[in-house]
RNA sequence: GCUGCGAUAGUUUAGCGGUUUAGAAUCCUCGGUUGUGGUCCGAGGGACCUGAGUUCGACUCUCAGUCGCGGCC
């Protein structure tokens, strides 16, 4: 077990902290967002984007669907998923667990593992916990996720538990067949745990006591995104957090509003990831320093201003409201190309002026002044 | 001047003498979207050219007018 994660600057015990991941693919200045790259491509941006203009470290992908399509032996044969995508900075691979909440993907589910159908041939595969670290092992991320089991939005307390039991057991065997296996392509390879239990804090606390029992690299909270309050999103990540090892980083799975990262990273957690950003732009859902926005509205055709005249990506910089609307409404391209490079832009900047902020010890002015100018829900 | 065809939401259109509160797409307004997933999903708004006639009943049939496209003198 090593210290991978080093704290930089914190301010009250258990508030917003910086800090460094040390990876197998460099060292990540926390707290930070992951873009989604589900396929091993964040959509409607290219790796140059993200790395250059935007200065994003890390990338999170999905284990399950890379081992399906294009399969373990053809990224073997490039070398790694890093290779194989051209990305060299850090990379999570998430195990597939989040996939258990869609009914059409999920044949069946025991304590053994999960039957997934195979959405390119229909075909039925069983992904055990031990499966799914050989698989994360062998492509090689810098950080693995264990197979856990997450439950639909609402359930009754008791299913919340069954998941949870089922998440810890199967932690333990994640645990065991990531330490077992030699032949791990990425030597500096971690692995971080999921607490499940809903919005049920003892529930929660239970489950962050028995990750930290079983000994991992880090502590995913799991389970959020999917409809919960907010406000129970935020008692459960401050709760765990006191229970959690002040060394240990803390990553909040599918949150990527920027009023829920500036509230997560208020509460103590020092990583994220969510498609948000990325799918509310193919949707026309637009983040400003004033709030949301809606680029198909009428009101934008006429409207020669920037999406966001305090935002300093070259898309604000350059082109219209009015231009971005005809682009979004006529379906060409290079609308949600653009688009998506601005929300991308947009968060991986709010972390960079989160962790300046924390650095400076301003965090909750500038989050006040945020919240104060960001007029909106999301 | 004569004549043929046509006229339904902002746009492109479906349809019928009564079971149609006229259907669709687009458009407009609003809501949703968060560890695969579709420039996506959901709710709402908006129309039978005008007048007369036939009929129990006309957006639908007849006539006239207006407008549009075409033909002829």
């Amino acid at each position: 077990m090593c210290s991978c994660f080093e704290i930089k600057v914190k301010g009250a015990k258990f508030g917003p902290r910086t800090g460094l991941l040390s990876t197998g693919h460099g060292v990540i200045s926390s707290p930070f967002f992951m873009p989604v790259a589900t396929k091993g491509a964040v959509k409607f941006v290219t790796h140059e984007e993200l790395q250059m203009d935007m200065g994003v470290e890390c990338l999170i992908s999905n284990a399950f669907i890379n081992y399906l399509n294009p399969g373990l032996s053809l990224i073997a044969k490039a070398g790694g998923l890093h290779k194989f995508m051209g990305w060299d900075k850090g990379l999570f691979t998430d195990s597939g667990g989040f996939q258990l909440i869609l009914d059409h993907f999920v044949h069946k589910i025991s304590d053994k593992g999960v039957v997934f159908r195979n959405p390119f041939d229909k075909s039925l595969e069983l992904v055990s916990p031990e499966k799914a670290i050989l698989i994360e092992n062998a492509l090689g991320s810098d950080v693995a996720m264990c197979l856990d089991h997450q439950p639909v939005f609402g359930k009754s307390r008791t299913d919340y538990l069954d998941s949870l039991i089922r998440t810890i057991e199967w932690a333990e065997v994640c645990k065991k067949t990531f330490d077992k296996n030699e032949n791990k392509i990425n030597k500096k390879q971690l692995l971080f745990g999921i607490t499940q239990g809903g919005v049920h804090i003892d529930l929660r606390v239970k489950a962050a006591q028995a990750l930290n029992e079983i000994g991992f690299d880090g502590i995913a909270i799991g389970g959020f995104g999917i409809g919960e309050a907010q406000r129970d999103m935020y008692n459960v990540i401050s709760a765990s957090k006191k229970v959690i090892p002040e060394h240990k980083p803390v990553y909040v799975m599918g949150i990527g509003s920027p009023l829920e990262l500036l509230n997560a990273v208020g509460c103590g957690a020092d990583i994220f990831d969510s498609a948000y950003p990325t799918r509310m732009a193919r949707h026309g859902l637009i983040f400003t320093h004033s709030g949301p926005l809606k680029i198909d509205r009428g009101v934008h055709k006429q409207s020669f201003v920037p999406l966001d005249n305090e935002c300093g990506c070259f898309v604000c910089k350059k082109y219209s409201r009015a231009y971005l609307h005809h682009l979004y409404k006529t379906h060409e391209q290079n609308g949600l190309l653009l688009l998506s490079y601005h929300n991308t832009f947009f968060v991986t900047n709010l972390m960079k002026n989160i962790r300046t902020s924390i650095n400076e010890g301003t965090f909750w002015e500038f989050k006040k002044d945020f919240e104060k100018k960001y007029v909106g829900k999301s």
